[in-house]
DNA sequence: GTAGGGTTAG
């Protein structure tokens, strides 16, 4: 047997007291200090040896850092190992591994080993024991249950265990249990706790709450600025999320992969690529800090393919180490792929992800089975939907029978989309959702099935599942049937069912800035300007045989045919239209970003603009990009 | 000696 490889390195007895290597001038005092800060588990192992040759590594003090090294350097299984052999574990070893398993989201094995702890070695949990323990309870009933432990030990009033329960019921939805504990924090909460409160707040999307506990922090670290704008940025409130980006930038404190993977989802929700431009030249220039991890070099693909940019996308992606490109890297190459219509290249993505070893995730097949659904790759969809099952063992959920009825459906064959939402019920336990429904409605209007249209209408309706997303559809095929009776049927439904139309906003990008527009904004101080541009415009379209499609305005407005005219005037992507028309130099592309489906209204006088302005207009709206170029679209009219 | 807050793909 040979142990030369596991002694101590010569770096390390440089500073043992002979200077040369020699077994029994180890000690414990000595092992200690050796292993204190130790990440590395090779140094960790040769430690060991030594320590085990020295006849010190049974020393408490060893053993315990021992088992940090181990857990540091990423061997949880050698630190579980080391903590089996002590003889008598202490309340603090047990601690150290259950934080090293519930930081590291091994939540399952953190709480075995904290039942150890209690049952087998009767061991009492301290304030430490509960705080790294509580943030791996996965539901609430362990969660009370340690809460109940903390009360009878009189911890849930230490700082550190109520920050930590505050968290356990943040991440349960139980915002009033949360602020109770907030409120016995008072008058002077830590920012941690804080930022608990915060982040609990702002996942339930009230902003404005977490907004005000954020500005009442006197000094704001890393984390609650990087909180606060993932409140924004999960909130469809980009603009916020980048303003206050850069105000934490000018605030001094140094952003991280976190802040900059928040921001860059910022910049792809607005679709601009300029900022995404210049965040990615912040990440590679601030090298020290930020560096290209898988999270950042996919948030950089993300954002340049929802900016418009593909081939930016692919640049990045082709950039990165091949230890940083996994399947999550690789679901968003391929996502890009299917949003830009290149379908072909997103299932050549697919093989060689899985030639290289990499398995697939249900995100994958989103990609892959939007891709068939743009081309119309009936065959191919269906295969792979089997193969989920068969060859991945994943199980096909919603979102992925959603998929597929938009394949079906858009490639005309409506019934047999129908046919697969009615199966769902029976062989599946997928149940349809909104968005399956929406993409049925959308493909009886687009294949003009009327009839089948108002089917699903009727069952939605009277099952209580339409939203306004179908109330809109059903209209707007009632409409292109010309059936102006049903049209204000489906309206006054609507309006008993008190659902709203989700307001249209869209954006548009002059240099550097984004500038939004609601319908009928007169907020922006060119206002009388962008007014006048979109009489301009208007008049253009009318002398150009273009007839205002007033059947599609839905709200109330009877049978005032010029108020209906006039709402459909000024939606946002006219006014966003407008302003770009008259704030950036003729020739160049103008660039939109909705966050509804196209208006076909708009969709028209868009054409029509590029045609007359010789003028580039991109534009992304829910669910695709549209590229204007000489009065027609990249869509074909088909989205 | 040990502990609490923020992140990726549709």
């Amino acid at each position: 047997m040979s142990t030369t490889a596991v002694l101590p390195s010569p770096a390390s007895s440089r500073h043992t007291s002979g200077g040369s290597v020699q077994h029994g001038a180890l000690t414990a005092d000595r092992a200690a200090a050796l292993l204190t800060g130790c990440a590395s588990a090779r140094r960790a192992s040769e430690l060991h040896a030594a320590a085990v040759r020295a006849g010190v590594d049974q020393d408490k003090a060893v053993d315990f850092r021992l088992q940090r090294a181990y857990a540091a350097s990423g061997r949880l299984d050698l630190a579980v190992a080391l903590l089996r052999r002590t003889a008598d574990p202490t309340a603090v070893f047990y601690t150290s591994a259950i934080h090293a398993h519930s930081s590291r989201g091994l939540h399952q094995a953190a709480l075995a080993l904290l039942s150890e702890m209690l049952l087998s070695h009767g061991l009492l949990p301290t304030a430490h024991t509960l705080s790294a323990s509580l943030p791996a309870c996965g539901g609430l009933a362990v969660g009370r249950a340690l809460h109940g432990y903390a009360v009878k030990l009189a911890l849930s009033g230490e700082p550190y265990v109520a920050t930590a329960l505050l968290g356990m019921y943040a991440r349960s939805g139980e915002a009033a249990a949360a602020r109770a504990l907030f409120d016995g924090m008072r008058p002077d909460p830590h920012v941690v706790s804080v930022t608990a409160m915060l982040t609990c707040y702002a996942k339930m999307g009230l902003l404005d709450d977490a907004r005000s506990l954020f500005d009442g922090l006197p000094s704001k670290d890393l984390i609650c600025w990087n909180a606060m704008m993932d409140g924004y940025t999960q909130h469809g409130r980009p603009s916020e999320a980048l303003r206050l980006f850069r105000r934490m930038l000018r605030s001094g404190v140094e952003p991280d992969e976190v802040s900059v993977v928040l921001a860059l989802s910022a910049v792809a929700q607005q679709g601009m690529a300029e900022s995404g431009r210049w965040l990615h030249s912040f990440v590679s220039s601030s090298s020290r800090r930020i560096r290209l991890n898988a999270r950042v070099g996919t948030a950089l693909i993300d954002m340049y393919y929802k900016c418009g940019s593909l081939e930016d996308a692919v640049a990045v992606f082709r950039d990165l180490s091949g230890d940083v490109r996994d399947i999550v890297a690789w679901n968003a190459m391929i996502n890009g792929y299917a949003l830009h219509g290149h379908s072909r290249e997103a299932l050549a993505a697919f093989g060689q992800l899985r030639a290289q070893g990499l398995w697939p995730t249900n995100i994958t097949f989103i990609g892959v089975l939007n891709a068939c659904s743009h081309s119309g790759l009936v065959d191919e969809g269906r295969e792979l939907l089997a193969s989920m099952e068969e060859e991945y063992g994943i199980q096909p959920k919603v979102e992925h029978y959603g998929c597929m009825v938009d394949l079906l459906g858009r490639a005309g064959r409506v019934e047999e989309a129908f046919d697969l939402v009615q199966s769902m019920k029976t062989t599946t336990t997928a149940k349809p959702d909104a968005a399956m429904w929406a993409s049925l409605l959308a493909a009886c209007r687009l294949h003009k099935n009327m009839a089948l249209g108002e089917r699903i209408a009727d069952h939605l309706v009277a099952n209580g599942l339409a939203n306004s997303g179908t109330y809109v559809l059903l209209s707007n095929i009632y409409a292109a049937a010309g059936k102006w009776r049903e049209v204000g049927r489906v309206r006054s439904m609507m309006r008993a069912s008190g659902i709203q139309k989700e307001p249209g906003c869209s954006a548009v990008e002059v240099g550097r800035r984004v500038v939004e527009f609601v319908a009928g904004d007169r907020s922006h101080p060119r206002a009388a300007e962008i007014y006048a541009k979109l009489e301009e415009v208007k008049g253009m379209a009318r002398a150009r045989g273009h007839v205002p499609r007033t059947e599609l305005v839905l709200h109330d407005l009877d049978d005032d045919d010029a108020a209906k005219e006039q709402a459909l005037a000024v939606h946002s992507e006219k006014l966003a239209l407008a302003f770009g028309l008259i704030s950036t130099p003729p020739g160049t592309a103008i660039k939109i970003v909705k966050n509804l489906r196209a208006c076909a209204d708009c969709h028209a006088v868009l054409k029509l603009v590029s045609e007359v302005t010789g003028r580039k207009i991109v534009f992304r709206d829910r669910s695709r990009f549209h590229h204007f170029v000489d009065g027609s679209c990249t869509c074909g009219d088909y989205w």
